[in-house]
DNA sequence: CGTTGCTTTGATGCCCGTCAATGATTGTGG
DNA sequence: CCACAATCATTGACGGGCATCAAAGCAACG
């Protein structure tokens, strides 16, 4: 009883939301192994660097994974939200930091468990290929992003990408902050707040507080995303 | 046209790739089902939302693996060297282009039958899932480089990693063009020129032509590429 | 209410992109 | 083998987009 994947996606650069799960065969197989793990907001999951002795899923909250440059720069690479596995990894140590953005309720695999279940069941290991080959598909298109797209593409591509999580309703809520946002888009937080003051003042988006955004003008973003200024 | 693809100790892949091949459990079970695929210099091995019927092992030759947006700018994902896997994928269809930057000789492998050996052996899966693992820690690092370095930064954190690759000999081929490397890096050709020509002023290198880069003081560029001017 | 941290806006400058021209190399046909 | 074209690489001049520096606004907290 393979579940089978819908993947109608016309366009490259968004993803579907509903391919952020485990398909369900495997998932019911990975209860057995997990154990719950609470971290306050501002907590570290753990560093760039760690040994990979646990992945995650998130049920509750936001998490950030990032790499810091020895001078403190820093590149956020994903923003983990609820449904989502973090930390999967089949290397010795971690690639990047997970922080709590907000408190956090997750379930924890021990990697040795996670191993093991997986040589005793195909399905849950092709599970767990899938699950990589998105994230690597979402770095790809975040790649694209942060190489060949302009500031304002950029920031209008973020909250677009927050719509089809949220499963576009009008309404978004920003759980990071600014400077979460610029480290994720490789900007300043001054040209993000001014990107987003722009939009505003052309009437694309409504900001009622620093948590909601309101897209007002989708069809027009979605251009601006792609280039059509 | 395809011909069985035998493997002995015999094989055409230098020591330096090592790292970035299967384990070698895993690998051999794999010489069971791969067949031989040739590719001429420029060809498009497979294009972005094509169906993933296959994946590729490159045993001579180099692929570039891109992204293009709609108005033509381009980002460059990865190269990929004699002894990478490419196109390894769990979703319907490609994340991205596959071209030949030279003439290329790869095994490919039905992703049908590379599921149902998964399926039998979980060692093989394992070895998949590990690989996955190296392209999302690559790509990883791609994004801190594209978001927060400088140009001079990434040009020389390219040039350095090239000779990692090469196993830290002085002179490094270069097989890609002054364009691949700018879109690899986020940049425009000149400014790759550009840097190029300001580290050969400055001595940290020499260009004997275009295919070829000499690394003249390691330890000065290790210093630029970490940011330390 | 004052403090603290985050956000927004303004002024200025520089890095890198754009546009343009020249040089170097490769490939092709006479 | 040379002439010519085509492609790629390099260098220069210039401008713009975004970073940097600075200050003011705003919300949450004790």
């Amino acid at each position: 009883m393979t579940l089978a994947f819908r993947t109608t996606s016309a366009t490259p650069i968004e993803a579907p939301a509903l391919l952020r799960t485990m398909p369900d065969d495997g998932f019911s197989a990975l209860q057995a192994i997990g154990t719950v793990a609470r971290f306050a907001r501002n907590a570290t999951i753990f560093s760039d660097g760690d040994d990979a002795d646990y992945s995650y899923r998130l049920i509750s909250g936001t998490v950030r994974l990032c790499k810091l440059m020895s001078d403190g720069r820093r590149q956020i690479a994903e923003f983990v939200a609820a449904g989502d596995f973090f930390g999967l990894e089949w290397l010795d140590t971690h690639a990047f930091t997970a922080e709590a953005l907000t408190d956090v309720v997750a379930i924890r695999y021990s990697r040795s468990r996670l191993d093991r279940l997986g040589q005793e069941r195909g399905d849950v290991q092709k599970g767990l290929l899938t699950l990589l080959s998105r994230d690597l598909w979402a770095a790809q298109n975040h790649l694209v992003m942060l190489g060949r797209q302009t500031a304002k593409e950029r920031v209008v591509s973020f909250l677009l990408a927050l719509a089809e999580r949220a499963g576009n309703s009008g309404m978004l809520d920003i759980p990071m902050s600014r400077q979460d946002i610029a480290d994720y888009l490789g900007l300043t937080i001054e040209t993000v707040c001014r990107t987003i003051s722009d939009l505003k003042r052309q009437r694309l988006i409504d900001v009622p507080n620093r948590t909601q955004i309101a897209l007002r003008n989708l069809e027009k973003l979605r251009d601006i995303a792609e280039g059509d200024l």
